[in-house]
DNA sequence: TCTGTTATCCCCACTTTAGGGGATTGTTTG
DNA sequence: CAAACAATCCCCTAAAGTGGGGATAACAGA
């Protein structure tokens, strides 16, 4: 069985060269080849890729809204970014995007059939220049250093399934609409809650609860 | 001019492997090699590397507790980390103590010649599964930490020092007294960012505001 | 068994917010 | 200059949240 991989890229030349060279490996086998993302989601499914190729500058939608989109979509689906820029933020947005791997085009030619099967063995292939850039940024996240410091408020499940969906905007009614419990049940957890975070209010609760994560 | 490498590694049959290993490239020297990080500080001020090979495992000091050292101490140091064991919270840690690259110790016969060329052009090596962990642990990332593009939803300078009081958990008459304003005033700084946010009530104004970083 | 916790529900009085209006004073800009 | 906008203030009604209180059942541990 071999991977099926699909290209995205507006560059038809690259696609070419891409498709030829990964023809020369014989567990490869390009399923689709497209010049935008447009449609990518109906293409995807008529393909049904393994991996993707995913060109980050193109018109329309962007590369990086596109791994979204597909990362949604098709969870199982391994999105390999590839770049000629070494743009920080895009970097950085396309991996919070859920891109498994993230090369440079120079390295194309070269290592990309290795590239791949790095991806088929769970791994995140990725050019060492964009390696550095990504450590960098993880380095320079403080509060993700100490990912353990939550403070523990001692909320119980229930409060905090309240708590996750007041967070997310809903009014005590339609918290209990959606918990199956009745508005007074969740005004009292909501106090309870209060006591707890030692707040005064919905929205020093959906604050504090942001900031420290506890939801 | 040849590139100074430095060992640390508890195992010395893995420390004269590696020295073996890179006697191989006529560019590398091998100036120091020791089983343990006690003394770092002090024989790397003799021996004077430009890129450290550090077991992550070793008695006494860890190679975690070195790099921090040596990042401080030598700052143009580059640290490529070693190690049997894909742990977690040893790569991040390690990564967040300031090192330059990691790398599974399986890869080390075939390819580190290669990673400590890229060390020297600023990337950073890393193994497939490491970067797989390290890209699955930035997505992980709480949104407000992260630098994403953050839209903009055109409010004005005031409504936004409104929208920054509510966020702190302050009521409509407490954002009054801290602005110098009226009641009323903020309430109608409030019902324009409702509009502009499209949303109905403070808590989501509250978690859309803090989920987007506009405040 | 008794005590504590959790989760559920109810009531009353009170405060705060929400959703409509509308109005005035400046300032910026086409 | 007129139009557009920002910032300020006001009113009214309805809806939602706050702060007390109390109650019941289930279940876990001392």
């Amino acid at each position: 069985m071999s991977l099926h991989i699909a290209i995205f890229d507006d560059n038809s030349n690259i696609r070419d060269s891409i498709s030829l060279l990964l023809k020369t490996e014989k567990d490869f086998e390009v399923v689709g080849s497209f010049a935008h993302v447009l449609d990518c989601v109906q293409e995807i499914k008529q393909c049904k890729p393994d991996v993707i190729l995913m060109d980050i500058e193109m018109p329309g939608m962007t590369g990086i809204e596109a791994v979204k989109t597909i990362r949604k979509e098709f969870p199982h689906i391994q999105v390999l970014m590839q770049t000629v820029f070494e743009d920080d933020d895009r970097v950085f947005e396309s991996i919070c995007s859920g891109a498994s791997g993230y090369i440079l085009k120079n390295s194309l030619n070269t290592r990309l059939i290795d590239f791949i099967k790095e991806l088929q063995f769970g791994g995140s292939p990725m050019s060492p220049s964009i390696a550095r850039k990504v450590l960098t940024k993880m380095q320079q996240i403080p509060e993700h250093v100490r990912p353990e410091a939550a403070p523990d408020y001692h909320l119980t499940p229930r409060e905090k399934e309240v708590l996750a969906c007041v967070v997310n905007g809903l009014s005590y009614k339609m918290v209990a609409d959606q918990l199956f419990i009745s508005y007074e049940t969740v005004r009292s957890h909501v106090k309870h809650i209060y006591e707890k975070l030692h707040v005064a209010s919905l929205t020093e609760v959906v604050s504090k609860a942001m900031k420290e994560r506890i939801v």
